[in-house]
DNA sequence: AATGAATGAGCATTCATTCAT
DNA sequence: AATGAATGAATGCTCATTCAT
């Protein structure tokens, strides 16, 4: 750090309160604008490689500018995925509407969360790579993900189309099946960093394995 | 200083033999120093935090020391996981011979590789991080790791342990659980990036539903 | 750091053009302090000693600011000759208009370069090893020195001041009389690699050798 | 510097008498394989790109040993000349034996001069950079070669072949006369920083001027 | 004597952050 | 509020020199 001076805390304070509405308008604009940008540039370069100078440049905003919206380049981290995320989540939440049944449910979720990730190239870096540089937001953005999975889960048990899990279990399969998912796109759905869709028969044995499991006592019957 | 010629790789280009086996002996050691440091390193700062300066300091070398053994960071990078991880394949691979059946080989691989990371907790952050820094290697851990469990799953399918998929299929199904496994490692197991061993219950949801995957309809037998 | 995907050129890039006039006169005279200082360490260490370090600390401005006018060592490198030679070719220019005769061009031309370098002690370093440093800037200044001796040359043959050689022949005289001025001055008029001036005497044997010679059959007539 | 034990000299002082003539020839040999390795580099890379590893690799020495035989970088580049340039006087000495006048031993002298260069591609970088990386042996040659120079000049003023010039003059001319040829041979004469020899018509144009200068009087009777 | 491993100071370059305008 | 110039700490890498074997 250069100065040592303990203003930084005060002039983040001072830019809370835009005098008029149409400031905190433009104020909102050019943070969205920024954190867009990041998002690409997350995408392209990832965060390692998302310095300020690529955001601004990219956003057509002046370097120091910057600082008028976020407290630091971690702070700007912290606040992508929350954002970018967000949208992802209330879409794939919108997808899953009425299933008529669990592998209805598991086959929707699924190739919505793909479409926009082959839609917005840079989210599944945004995402990935989040645990590491805004773990917090990771976290976040996770918690989100799995709790909304456990009430997909939870509605279908309750119909009778799983078998019996408890909640607490319920919310263990959300994250392995999202790790699942993760890993099948990671292996078989990426090219040069950017999603690119998945096999269609990838996405079959992932519904055939969700449905049965690996044993075979069931074709015994 | 820049010099008027290209300068590189005159020291690299002669790097002898040693000489006498116990020189040998030394200069394995030490690179081997080198890389457990390294992995520590990762584990605790990520790659990016990975300075050499840092990998050196903490294996108590000189800083140029460093070159004599690897000809750059991202050769050093491209080591770190072939050879932290070789062991930890090699160690799993013991731990799996001669399964009762399906699930108990399950279980014996999921245990083994959770107490590796249990007991050499960078391990987890090394291999996370190289789908980033060191692709190459990444991707060829991962050949590596599903082809094993590919294999044992072709084992316990002509043991008729478990239901008819195809070779092919057999191996999205390794990635999908090696991706589940890690996502609940992540979620459930994870402490300030260190792994510290997972709550039994998650084990036993997870054997669970790679058993008989969600729906229920075994149950109406 | 090394981030996973090249990180250059990103400030470089967006580098803007200054707002105000006075925010450009300011940054054009900290480019002349960086080059005019760069001029002065080279003639003291010459280029293989001439650090970045050594020159923004010699021009009083922050390491890293060097980087906002010059986009490497070797651009600088490339600047320092044609931005300080410039000068010196314009004064020995203007020195020489309406010569008397060749002798008193020689004369005129000679001393004016002597004197200039002797204000400027650091140029004949910055000049001689730019041959090796920055070889395309030398080759440019020795053939605009070529092409106005030349020039000169051509001029006193018109007027019947010298002796029947060709064009081309001339310009092979001009790289010869740089040559011999050039070690005259590299022997006899350096001291501490620094241009001290020439006797008297030197100068006068080589205008007597440039007009005669060195065969005596002229004094046989 | 790193230890600043003054144990340096000690080390000098003790190879100074090698124990038997074998040993005392053994270490010329290698001696001069360092120094032949030293002005191939130099001739390539340059002085700056001169690294102890590089010569002693050429060499085919172990690194270490090359502090057996120099105390240092400098030394070598302080010997290299001396060493490497001492044979070139030699011939070019021999070759002006009986002159028949004095253009005959200009041109022998410029022709034998050039066909060395040709011939030891590396010597005219180790000598024209000698100035800037090993400014002493350089003066030493320069005097040698002057010296050399002034004594043809003399005994051909004493066989009448040229015009009056004192002795003092007549070192003067020769160091302008070195200066010629050099520039001449850096104009037109190099390839890649090495002497490809030199169009015949420069040298016809070089002999021409040396004998009669540029003004035309002459010409008049 | 000969070897080559080890050292650490030095270098060019990058970039988050601050600040004068 | 907005700008972009300025700062300086940090990084990867090189290489002359020393030293244990």
């Amino acid at each position: 750090m250069a100065g040592a001076n303990g203003t930084k805390q005060a002039r983040q304070e001072q830019r809370k309160r835009p005098v008029t509405a149409a400031q905190a308008r433009r104020n909102e604009e050019i943070r969205m604008r920024l954190l867009r940008a990041a998002g690409k540039v997350i995408g392209k370069y990832g965060y390692a490689g998302c310095s300020i100078a690529r955001v601004t440049s990219l956003a057509r905003v002046a370097h120091g500018t910057f600082y008028l919206h976020f407290s630091s380049q971690q702070d700007l981290f912290d606040s992508v995925l929350p954002t970018l995320g967000a949208s992802m989540l209330h879409i794939i939440g919108q997808a899953i509407h009425n299933p008529k049944d669990i592998m209805d449910l598991e086959q929707r979720a699924f190739m919505t969360n793909l479409n926009y990730l082959v839609e917005n190239p840079y989210m599944f870096r945004v995402l990935t790579e989040a645990e590491l540089y805004a773990p917090a937001a990771f976290e976040k953005h996770m918690d989100a993900m799995i709790a909304g999975y456990t009430r997909s889960l939870k509605r279908s048990r309750s119909l009778q189309h799983i078998a019996n899990f408890s909640d607490e279990e319920l919310e263990t399969i959300a994250s392995m099946l999202i790790g699942a998912r993760t890993y099948l796109v990671m292996r078989y759905g990426l090219e040069k960093q950017a999603v690119k869709s998945l096999p269609a028969e990838k996405i079959e044995v992932y519904l055939k394995f969700v449905a049965h499991g690996l044993t075979n006592h069931f074709f015994k019957t």
